[in-house]
RNA sequence: GGGCGUUUAGCUCAGCUGGUCUAGAGCAUCUGCCUUACAAGCAGAGGGUCCGGGGUUCGAAUCCCUGAACGCCCA
């Protein structure tokens, strides 16, 4: 037990959570077992980065994780949930820069590559596991002890092979190419990794005069700063307006270069001038132009985005920005600037350190991706793997069929070294699993590793496997591989699930994994994306502080529906913590009349139980049911949402009220059976809903009856349909009863009966089924309504002063002489007669229509007789009841 | 420019293969209750041009077309 005072009226999650967290991990409960005869199931937690902080993207995505990890090993699985982290190149190298330029004055090159390598390490030590302290407080079942790190030797060694093996097979390659230049971080970056965000700029004209002094061309640019590295002026050949001046030359500003007008297709004459700088080493475009026209290119700047000595001595040294105001300026004074427009479009941003990322011409690593593609579209293509919200295979088929060569190398000492040395004698390059000793063309000992590392998600891509100690033939491999669920967000479907994809087929030959669940992405109330700008993103710490974990977990799936966007507001969590708080204290209630150490039998004698009983075993199956289908189809809202219905709306509301007069009543055998009853259904209900909410499950759990040491609910059975169990018949004769209660206290409440106050019931009943309810079940009239005289029969006559109901075309009276307000009644019953005829026009609206009898189906045809038929009985009684008021 | 998504109660959202849908839930609002599990609760009530327009159908919140607003992705 523990120390939680089951006196409490209010749950207090707080201890609950950290010492049931406490035993989990020490029983080693989250740990896999591959030599187990167990069914497997996997899934690889998408590796947070190493500089990562819990936020609420992780609370949604890694509860759901551990759902259906829980539910798994509740269903007798043996189950592998990986956790891990991946080094995170850019931002790690950049927070460690920091932090030594601030301590230590220093940058890295103070320090020297390997001097700066050892410092990340030592940061990643200290700082490096917090996220995983945090994602503990969030009650995940991990298998903690197999924990990753991208940069582990195993990881490593899976990344050189995958390396070296497309290298051989001529899928990596080296390429000078324009590629997107991160200035703040100096390297460059994959296409993904650019964020393009609209922009207001501006257009500038600027006029180039013709060299032979025959008036000028104008040409319009977003980005002047360029210019100094034009090399052509383009036109489309087809327009006329620029035809006598093909093949002339043109004087360009600033510079004393002369550059030529050339002809090229790509050039759009309906924008700008029709007239097109070109400036093959700044642009993709132009670059492509300058190949075709064997142009020059000429490289106008530093990595930091400076301009070098290309340029006029006047620019060398200033900031691309700097150098665009003074190149307009310049243009101005010289009488060469045209105009200035404004003009709205977008401009490239790093993901990572949010600056304007520069096109430039460099020597890089790329992956050949088209061959890759093909394999790994046909897998989603054929359903190997399942997209949840399908929709995503759209987006997955559209990069994938246009998709291009990926640039992954890095200029970072942080990351994954590229395996490739080049001989400084014969010029050599090598790609080898071992690092070479000597040349293998001329011997040559004078060999140079390639400078630069690998981009991050070139290891991640081999997340699903490398962790499972590929390329070793591991056993975990061997039982764990391909994995089952993978949970991730949308917004890294290129970045990391089509890339997995890629390399698992290419190298395992298999699926890295069969489903594919896309969460949403988690915005403030006001629907904006959280943001430490914005300060709109709540602390999960916290929140767990206010509401507890499970509280939180559960707060949240409840508004988390298949793949759409969630608008989170702190309101949701309350739910979470009452729902808490309303097991709790049915738990309390219960234990009241648990004897200490006894154990009720599970045993159900279908000959003792009683209506109630019965529709609550009915009820317990059409929810574990609904569930299943919903785990099914990845609907995890309407999971919990069932669960939480079936035991607050069905157990708290009805089930517990019902039971309660055999609970408090004398009768020894009948109050063992109904507890017995009840404590198995509200032990099914615990499992049912411990995936979602672990702590106060396994905490009631293990109080419901005696457990030995070291049982626990992660490993106790997860509940299924007993068909037997469900019962229609017990379930329509409930539903009647409660809607009979609910028009009583409607009545009550309308005819301002005090809620203590007893008051009769008088039923004219239309066969003996129905006055057999009422007789038999009288208690639940009594308990539910406060009735406390039940006369049931076909020949009951109406009191004088009386309310009435009808329900399922019985006739419920409550005397109420003295107490009636006629008005108020005549009111009441004509409200419900205008709603019932309402309905009936509607209906008869369809019977009427020749074309829905000759054209719908049968049963439905019959089903609206039937309501129309009983509609007007009911109808008919309620009309007489308002009659009699005069 | 191309693609995807969203639009239902004051708010956040369910409503899935068209037919008990004069449309549900939670929160908020109003009314009454400290009823021996729970006031973080119980009981009851009010609240809707299902974004606009057109179409298909016997029948549309649901399917199709079209327009609008908002959001996301790609170029």
């Amino acid at each position: 037990m523990s120390e939680t005072n089951p006196k409490s009226k209010v749950y207090d999650p707080k201890e609950v959570e950290r010492s049931r967290y406490a035993a989990w991990l020490k029983n080693g409960n989250f740990r896999s077992n591959p030599a187990s005869p167990k069914k497997k199931f996997a899934i690889m937690i998408p590796p947070p980065n190493v500089t990562g902080v819990l936020h609420m993207g992780h609370v949604l995505n890694l509860t759901i994780q551990d759902i259906l990890s829980r539910r798994a090993r509740m269903q007798g699985k043996d189950v592998l949930w990986q956790p891990g982290m991946d080094h995170a190149g850019i931002a790690t190298q950049t927070r460690v820069e920091k932090t030594l330029k601030a301590e230590e004055g220093k940058s890295r090159h103070d320090l020297g590559r390997e001097a700066f390598v050892e410092r990340v390490w030592e940061w990643k030590e200290k700082y490096g596991g917090i996220i995983f302290n945090q994602f503990q407080k969030l009650g995940l079942s991990c298998d903690w002890e197999r924990s990753r790190f991208t940069m582990d030797d195993g990881l490593s060694l899976a990344v050189r092979k995958t390396f070296v093996d497309w290298y051989k097979a001529g899928l990596i390659y080296r390429g000078n190419r324009i590629i997107n230049w991160c200035p703040a971080s100096m390297t460059a970056l994959s296409d993904e990794e650019v964020i393009y965000k609209e922009s207001k700029g501006k257009l500038y004209y600027f006029n180039y005069p013709l060299a032979d002094g025959s008036g000028h061309i104008t040409v319009a640019t977003t980005r002047p700063e360029t210019m100094l590295g034009d090399v052509a002026v383009a036109v489309n050949p087809a327009d006329d307006r620029y035809k006598h001046h093909l093949g002339k030359l043109l004087n360009l500003p600033l510079t004393g270069r002369q550059i030529p007008v050339i002809a090229d297709d790509y050039v759009d004459a309906a924008f700008g001038t029709g007239a097109v700088k070109i400036t093959p080493a700044h642009d993709p475009n132009d670059y492509e132009i300058g190949k075709r026209h064997q142009l020059p290119m000429i490289n106008i700047m530093n990595p930091n985005a400076t301009l070098n000595d290309q340029v006029p001595a006047e620019y060398i040294g200033l900031d691309r920005f700097e150098a665009r105001k003074k190149i307009v300026a310049d243009f101005e004074k010289l009488g060469f600037l045209n105009k200035i427009e404004d003009y709205d479009n977008k401009v490239g941003y790093s993901e990572r350190a949010d600056v304007v990322i520069e096109p430039r011409l460099s020597d890089q690593w790329f992956v050949k991706m088209e061959p890759l593609a093909a394999p790994a579209l046909e897998v989603v293509r054929n359903g190997d793997i399942r997209f949840y919200p399908d929709r995503w295979t759209k987006t997955y088929e559209h990069w994938m069929t246009n998709i291009k060569d990926w640039c992954i190398s890095r200029q970072l000492w942080w990351g994954h070294r590229i395996p490739v040395w080049y001989c400084q004698d014969c010029g050599e390059l090598i790609c080898e699993l071992e690092d070479p000793k000597s040349c293998t063309n001329c011997s040559s000992a004078n060999l140079k590793q390639d400078e630069d590392v690998l981009d991050t998600w070139f290891s991640s891509q081999l997340w699903p496997f490398s962790t499972l100690d590929w390329p070793k033939e591991s056993l975990h491999l061997k039982e764990y591989y391909p994995t089952d669920d993978l949970v991730t967000g949308p917004d890294i479907i290129f970045f990391w699930v089509a890339r997995m994809i890629m390399s698992s087929l290419y190298f395992t030959g298999k699926v890295p994994f069969r489903n594919v669940y896309f969460t949403g992405i988690i915005r403030d109330k006001l629907g904006r994306k959280m943001s430490k700008s914005l300060g709109n993103s709540p602390e999960p710490l916290d929140l767990i502080d206010k509401y507890g974990t499970d509280g939180l977990r559960v707060g949240i799936l409840m508004v988390a529906p298949q793949g759409t966007d969630i608008h989170f507001d702190e309101e949701r969590l309350e739910q979470g913590r009452n729902f808490s708080n309303k097991i709790w204290n049915a738990y309390r209630f219960l234990s009241m009349f648990i004897e200490e150490g006894k154990s009720y039998s599970a045993g159900i004698d279908p000959e003792k139980l009683d209506l109630a009983d019965k529709w609550m075993l009915h009820r317990l199956q059409v929810a574990i049911e609904s569930t299943e289908d919903s785990y099914d189809k990845y609907r995890m809202n309407e999971v919990i949402n069932a669960v939480y219905d079936v035991i607050w709306s069905d157990f708290c509301d009805w089930y517990i009220e019902l039971i309660k007069p055999r609970l408090y009543g004398d009768d020894p055998a009948e109050k063992v059976r109904t507890l017995s009853l009840a404590l198995h259904l509200f032990e099914s209900m615990m499992k049912l809903l411990h995936p979602y909410m672990p702590f106060i499950t396994e905490e009631v759990w293990q109080s419901l009856r005696p457990r030995n040491p070291g049982e626990t609910i992660l490993y106790d059975s997860y509940p299924v349909v007993h068909t037997a169990w469900k019962n229609e018949d017990a379930a329509r004769q409930m539903e009647f009863v409660q809607k009979c209660i609910n028009s009583i206290r409607n009545v009550r409440v309308e005819m301002n009966v005090p809620p203590g106050k007893p008051i009769s019931l008088h039923v004219r009943t239309t066969s003996s089924e129905f006055t057999q309810i009422f007789s038999r079940y009288k208690g639940y009239f009594e308990k539910q309504s406060k009735v406390t005289e039940v006369i049931a029969g076909a020949e009951t006559q109406k009191p004088g002063m009386a309310g009435s109901i009808v329900v399922d075309g019985q006739e419920l009276f409550i005397p109420m002489a003295g107490l009636i307000d006629v008005e108020a009644e005549k009111a009441r019953l004509q409200k419900e007669i205008d709603r019932l005829e309402g309905i009936l026009r509607a209906t008869w609206g369809k019977l009427n229509n020749p074309g829905f009898v000759a054209k719908a189906p049968e049963s439905v045809i019959v089903a609206e007789k039937e309501k129309a038929a009983s509609i007007e009985e009911n109808l008919g009684k309620l009309k007489t009841a308002i009659a009699q008021f005069g």
